[in-house]
DNA sequence: CAAAATTAAATTGTATACAATTAATTTATA
DNA sequence: TATAAATTAATTGTATACAATTTAATTTTG
């Protein structure tokens, strides 16, 4: 039998995956700074475009389900960041806004971009070619 | 201030971090019926072209460390699809075999890359695409 | 309107991931 | 050669991820 599709030279996903590991991995040492995780980043990248926002439509947009976004969004209120609340029209909802605390920290972080671009040296149309094949992908999921 | 770097929309780590989590999630239901998540997997794709191979290479080869393949392996020792023991040359080296088991579940797991395949509904091009840039993303980091 | 169905967050359980440390072994060196 | 340095797995602790279930609230429906 031939089995050259079960190599791991042959997959898309495999470095797909470590691709994204790793580039995560960069942003580890940026956001120890701030006291922040790499999901918890991408948490308030939202809530510094919309707050207030409930919690349903936060794990729409970020891909993340309940069980992985209630534990994070109690340690950023932990930190300051954000408040948690209940929905007076529908107490189901929990609506999260954002804190001075937290707006403030947009200010402090906005370098950290830059400073991950310049961890992956290759040129910008491979990574706009990138994020084009990549919505497109995800669009199709 | 400009705050458009600090967009989610503007960012390439995050469809890559949502795509390869998404993708992998494609994995899910098709390794179920085989008792494997997508990290046993690619565990299993370098055993089936490399036997026996030394745990740190394993590491190496799928970019984890020994604090993620130390339980990943016993699970694997578990089901019958590896063995693990230290290197007579050298007792500092764990070597990781795979069995017959391990051997035979490959006919069992050929079906799976096309499976995944036909999840992912865009042109041979595009995922060919994707492969040389991540590949090239990888090479640099 | 009351019961059933639906919805949303939280909880529980399992499996990564990785940093930091520890323990055991081997290699280098004074 | 005895000790220091380096190497490798394993361990510990923290933080995702997600499936499945539970709980509470709302909506639908008979």
């Amino acid at each position: 039998m031939n089995y050259d599709s079960l190599k791991l030279e042959n997959q898309v996903c495999f470095p797909l995956y470590v691709c994204a590991k790793e580039v995560i991995n960069k942003y580890r040492p940026l956001l120890d700074r701030f006291d922040l995780t790499y999901t918890q980043y991408i948490t308030m990248m939202v809530l510094w475009e919309t707050s207030p926002i409930i919690s349903k439509e936060l794990c729409r947009k970020l891909y993340l389900d309940s069980g992985t976004l209630t534990p994070l969004l109690k340690k950023l209120e932990c930190k300051g960041y954000i408040t948690r609340c209940r929905d007076n029209d529908d107490e189901r909802n929990l609506v999260v806004c954002i804190t001075e605390k937290g707006m403030a920290l947009r200010d402090e972080i906005i370098s950290v971009p830059e400073s991950v671009r310049s961890c992956i040296p290759v040129p910008d149309e491979d990574l706009q070619q990138l994020y084009v094949i990549l919505y497109k992908i995800l669009e199709k999921l």
